[in-house]
DNA sequence: CAAAACCTATTAATCAGTTGATAGGTGTTG
DNA sequence: CAACACCTATCAACTGATTAATAGGTTTTG
């Protein structure tokens, strides 16, 4: 892996675990062996560093969903994938969604860093639309929206609030009763 | 307002906006009008502040929550004052849940901090089982522990969330749906 | 084709600003 | 007068950012 690259892993593993703030010139230097005035040469400030790592985050999460079926008779496969990005985030040592942990900070993220952030929560909602609009067609078309959501919050607040408690059977318990509930499919 | 209540006033109010780590005596000490080694006379250290803002965070919540009626007629009421204390932190200049946006740097948290961080949790939780107990009577006694925590958690994620669109229409729009799906009682 | 010009990736050194914390002093008040 | 509630001054550590320099490669051009 080139430097640029091996700066973005090591970076991206810091934010999801200590939020964009905790980034720090020196310490990514540290781990990837380069100087701290490496990091400026590839990514002149640290809006530039965040930006690219919202970015990249918000991209990949479009490339999984585009790839997931939302053939209702792979609802549970889907569903299951789905969370699964949120639940091996907290298997890799107890870490975040980074844009949900960038959602904590928004207040103090440069405009750029923001504007990726919003981008993956409307990759995220967007496709839930399309999910729950094909898997709950008992669902009034006007609670789409607001369905879809809802499920993307829950999750987040679920990654969140399990992450307190470092044990992972939270965040399944959590899950299992929305489940239960009804609030995914 | 005594210095000492002051210094908590604004200090509360930093924390809810920008996170722990935005803390800083010399901020802190302008907008109350003394020096930084004034709040260092109340709080020797920031895990102190800290600490007695989670503190006293989790205690207001417990006496906010043990006034509520759990009778399934006031039910309505009951539920509304509690998501009313997680709307009106939204509406006080799109500001977090003290415990909410500190559960995000949990890892850099002192402790001492950390401790009464998941107090708050636990009070909400407990008396949110308590709740779920009364009011939603079909539900199994084994599944009341995680629907408790469930709750818990969607609202949090739902602030976390709204909060990024600084519109407080998402959040109540997110709710709703907690409702019509059913989560909520 | 060889020399000149330029680019890429990286370092060492340093600056300016911020921050938590502390030592020791001053004025007020019960 | 002693405890309390402050203040002045200062430290040490950290941080984002900048600058000048260098080694090695690539491109342009006379």
């Amino acid at each position: 892996m080139d430097t640029k690259n091996q700066i973005m892993t090591v970076a991206k593993a810091t934010v999801q675990s200590h939020g964009y703030n905790a980034l720090n010139f020196r310490e990514i230097a540290k781990e990837v062996g380069v100087t701290s005035a490496s990091i400026h040469y590839y990514f002149p400030t640290k809006g530039d560093l965040g930006m690219a790592l919202a970015s990249q985050y918000a991209d990949e999460a479009d490339q999984l969903l585009s790839g997931l079926s939302l053939d209702p008779k792979d609802s549970e496969a889907t569903v299951d994938a789905y969370l699964s990005a949120f639940r091996s985030a907290l298997l890799n040592d107890n870490r975040m969604c980074l844009c949900g942990i960038m959602l904590a900070e928004r207040d103090d993220l440069p405009i750029e860093v923001k504007r990726e952030v919003d981008r993956f929560t409307v990759v995220n909602v967007s496709w839930l639309e399309k999910l729950v609009a094909r898997l709950v067609p008992e669902l009034a078309a006007s609670d789409v929206a607001e369905r879809a959501l809802a499920i993307f919050s829950a999750i987040e607040g679920a990654q969140l609030v399990a992450r307190g408690s470092a044990d992972i059977a939270v965040f399944d318990r959590t899950i299992s009763a929305y489940r239960k509930a009804g609030l995914l499919p």
